[in-house]
DNA sequence: CAGAATCCTATGAGATACTG
DNA sequence: CAGTATCTCATAGGATTCTG
């Protein structure tokens, strides 16, 4: 299997992630019903700061306000639900220090640092590719 | 490169795509600026739709109602506004037949084909880890 | 320092009805 | 069929203030 070949079946596997539905044996043979595994996992990942938080920690546990530096237009508020959401997840894990001004140390889990590999591979491409987006959008906007 | 090993520099390459901020040497060197490119990007698939209809596209052109079909829940108008934003980005075209009733096909560009791969990863990764996922929310809300 | 608690607003997104 | 046009609502998320 190589690039432009795609396994669309990999939204659905044998044991019924896919959740399909009227397989019509051709065309639409395959559907992303709601509830779909998939979609429950993506819409999670898909939010505005998980994806952020998680490549940060890619290279280490770091503290709360270490994070936020990395990440500098992020609320305290959002950090705060966000690192709640991974943990809840199982993607990331907390670490409570109780020195005199408690420190709290937030670092991937072993299945969070699965995750790695697919988020880099899509930041690795965002990087590559923001210029050619960039460049259709604006020849987008002028033919309009 | 194997797979604990994360070249976080990805976000920052030489060209300057990381935003680099004020370069402490270690620890947080690099940041998540706004305007970062990868977040540009990021943020324009992380919706709720992009992703679900790109992977559509990827087994050949769709026409309107096909997609909107393997996708039960997503609206007319939802459908309409994401195809539009991923047509500005310059990952899929449209294609108008000049039929009675009109159809319209949509296809992924070869750039959108670049995305296919970091988008499978993803969608396999989800796909073989909403299991563990499940599990680790039962754990977190029983110990809350 | 690392939150918790409120308050408030922007916008993502559904429902419905109309059209070339 | 493939949209467009409104209306409406839920909620993601920002700003601010307070605390162990």
């Amino acid at each position: 299997m190589g690039q432009g070949e795609i396994e669309v079946t990999a939204a659905a596997s044998a044991d019924g992630p896919g959740r399909l539905s009227a397989n019509h044996r051709h065309q639409p043979n395959w559907s992303f019903d709601p509830q779909c595994p998939v979609r429950d996992v993506l819409d999670r990942i898909g939010d505005k700061w998980s994806t952020l938080i998680l490549v940060t920690l890619a290279n280490g546990p770091h503290r709360f306000s270490a994070v936020q530096r990395a990440i500098p237009d992020i609320s305290k508020r959002m950090l705060t639900q966000t690192f709640r959401d991974l943990e809840r997840d199982g993607l990331i894990a907390r670490t409570v220090f109780p020195t005199k001004p408690p420190s709290v140390e937030y670092c991937l889990t072993p299945l969070g640092e699965t995750l790695l590999e697919p988020l880099t591979v899509l930041v690795r491409w965002a990087d590559r590719s923001h210029t050619a987006i960039r460049n259709a959008r604006l020849a987008y906007d002028g033919t309009s």
